[in-house]
RNA sequence: GCCGGCAUAGCUCAAAGGUAGAGCAACGGUUUUGUAAACCGUAGGUUGUAAGUUCGAUUCUUAUUGCCGGCUCCA
């Protein structure tokens, strides 16, 4: 068997198994329920039956019982079961009803069970899998898996059932792999946003506040500031309107749109007084007053598409454990949109609303991956709207020839979507565009257009966001620059620090007003400190990307020595020379610092 | 919501059934520096919140809030 990338889930499943032996042997009351690879590692699910929780040194027990598995040199192997209802019985009997479940669902798909084994045939364990293995235990090399952590999770996934206990691992070819992955993940850790967050002054939540309640601090304002101003003038340039809505509206309105009946666990009710008062409710989502907007006026299918957009703040309630960082919250800003358009108009719709996705995405150089979600169970509308609706989403991005994965039954109750997802710094992918169709609300709120036939029509309705949230988008932003924001978007552009306060600063406030009065996020700084630390604090800590050093020789040449974050001395410029260079850079949005050849 | 873990100074962490300590940051002073951490000093804490056990709790117990790793759900 060769040792390569494809061949690498295989190595990690039959580790699974070695680690499910071990357990069993030093926990006898675990039953076993599924195990299988992942994209960088595997688990195994054990559902302890006398309710011990893993520790952390169980795991390392567990760690040190597979090191002496794998040495005793075991083979795998593969067997048909001829008596599938015995095995059933086998199993149930020794309390192993995981695995009498999966048999009974794959009874008639030619079970095959792994034995491992030892030299003298003996079978040490077995497990009910479809395979494949490596073919011994010589593949896996004791110091090339580790145990990485203990997690809960339900079996099949399924909240009404019995939460079982995941422990999660991974395993390599060789140590040095394992040793590259466990270094990686640290790297990763460095740039996670919570942490970033906190060091660069970004953001905080505060219990006083409510967990999933953002404080943007005057840093990742700045930041939001330009993005907006990009969403804003991005969405004139392409054809929108920008409108503004209330943060509140009567239950009614939400009756009349559904969520009353469908979202009502996510959603923050307003107490009411007296029982005769109406019930107001914090809007969890902006489309039914953009539709309140559409049905403001007539509309003829010559003013159509309407394309109407807002940064509209919105709260839901979610369970407790689903909280965290900038990724994860309550309430959140979305940039979000509806297009009301005719049926012959949606796929151009689409396929300029995944233009703007993809201009966008590019200018912060983020890669992301398409799934495509079909009608799923539950669904309102008719089946031929739903197909037509699939197939319009399917033909615009397979004419622009887009890779997507297909998630079938995953679509919203009322329409397909397509959602991009951007991976975060430890490799967690996060939705942050989505497209949705939605036939549901336009009839609920019975609007029309006047079609050439002079016909009363429905028009269809796409809810989008590009960012998604500013919340996730921004914590997804912090990791993927690793808080090191490109200059358009850094905090502060430039830090001046004079050499000696007593002889420059007069000169370092001349500029630093000057650059201001370019609109360059500048900061002067005077304190009594070393000029070494001004600038390893401004490039290092801060992550600002120029600091100006100035001194004498400046002073006298009207020039400043630039140091660029990551760079280093990137030479001497005329005060003129350097802002207009920023100011281009700003102006494109460059990703790199202009002192960066490459 | 569920399973497990955690909560000590602004941050990172230490100690302990007899009311806590370091580094960085902050503040004060000295220094005025030529390219990624100058020196000296000062202050800083009802140990997340509430209750219980105890002569005494920050440490033990319970509840609660928040955070972290997952599951479920999701922008």
């Amino acid at each position: 068997m060769e040792k390569n990338q494809e061949t690498l889930r295989t190595l990690r499943h039959s580790t699974s198994h070695i680690m499910a032996q071990a357990v069993q042997k030093l926990f006898p009351s675990a039953k076993l329920a599924i195990g299988p690879a992942t994209d960088d590692g595997f688990y195994y699910d054990f559902d302890l039956t006398d309710g011990h929780a893993f520790t952390n040194d169980d795991l390392e027990k567990i760690e040190a019982e597979m090191k002496a598995i794998v040495k005793q040199n075991l083979t795998f192997e593969k067997i048909y079961l001829d008596d599938v209802d015995a095995k059933i019985k086998e199993f149930k009997d020794e309390g192993e009803i995981y695995k009498a479940e999966l048999l009974e669902e794959h009874k008639n798909d030619k079970p095959t069970l792994y034995l491992t084994k030892d030299k003298d045939g003996n079978i040490l364990f077995n497990d009910l899998c479809a395979g494949p293995h490596v073919p011994n235990t010589s593949y896996i090399k004791a110091n090339a898996f580790k145990l990485l952590k203990v997690a809960g999770a339900y079996w099949r996934g399924n909240e009404k059932n019995k939460m079982l206990q995941r422990i999660y691992a991974t395993a390599y070819w060789s140590k040095e792999d394992l040793a590259d992955y466990l270094h990686m993940m640290e790297e990763a850790e460095k740039r996670d946003h919570r942490k970033l967050g906190a060091k660069l002054d970004l953001f905080s939540v505060r219990e006083e506040v409510g967990a999933g309640f953002v404080l943007w601090h005057p840093n990742l304002a700045v930041v939001r500031e330009e993005i907006e101003n990009y969403w804003r003038t991005e969405h004139r340039k392409r054809g929108y309107v920008i409108v503004n809505t209330p943060q509140i509206a009567k239950s009614k309105l939400w009756e009349i749109s559904g969520h009353m009946d469908h979202y009502k666990e996510n959603m923050f009710f307003i107490q009411k007084d007296d029982e005769k008062d109406d019930q107001y409710v914090v809007k969890p989502m902006n489309c039914p007053f953009h539709i309140l907007i559409y049905q403001a006026n007539r509309h003829s299918y010559r003013s159509l598409p309407l394309r109407m957009a807002e940064l509209g703040t919105v709260y839901r309630k979610e369970k407790s454990g689903a909280l965290g960082g900038l990724t994860r919250v309550q309430g959140f800003t979305q940039d979000d949109a509806h297009i009301f358009c005719t049926p012959e108009q949606l796929v151009d719709e689409i396929n300029l609303i995944i233009d703007f996705v993809s201009d966008t995405m590019k200018i912060f150089e983020m890669s992301f991956e398409v799934e495509l979600s079909t009608r799923p169970e539950s669904y309102v509308g008719t089946i031929e709207n739903w197909d037509l609706a699939e197939k319009g989403l399917k033909e615009a991005m397979d004419k622009r020839g887009m890779k997507y994965d297909i998630n079938e039954g995953d679509g919203a109750f009322y329409g397909p979507k397509i959602d991009f997802k951007v991976k975060d710094a430890i490799g967690r992918t996060w939705q942050c565009a989505t497209i949705q169709l939605d036939f549901n609300l336009p009839e609920r709120f019975d609007i029309k257009y006047q079609d050439k036939d002079g016909q009363l029509k429905t028009p269809v309705m796409l809810h989008r966001v590009i960012f998604g949230s500013m919340e996730r988008f921004h914590g997804i932003l912090i990791e993927h620059y690793a808080g090191a924001f490109p200059t358009w978007l850094a905090p502060t552009q430039v830090a001046i620090v004079p050499i000696s306060n007593d002889k420059h600063t007069d000169y370092a406030e001349k500029i630093y007003k000057k650059m201001r009065d370019a609109g360059i996020r500048a900061s002067l700084d005077d304190r009594s400190e070393s000029m070494n630390y001004k600038i390893r604090e401004s490039l290092q800590d801060k992550k600002i990307p120029y600091v100006c050093v100035v001194g004498d020789k400046e002073i006298e040449t009207n020039t400043v020595a630039v140091r660029a974050r990551g760079i280093g001395q990137v030479g001497t410029f005329s005060v003129d020379e350097f802002i207009s260079t920023i100011e281009n850079e700003i102006k494109t949005r460059a990703n790199k610092s202009f002192a960066k050849k490459d």
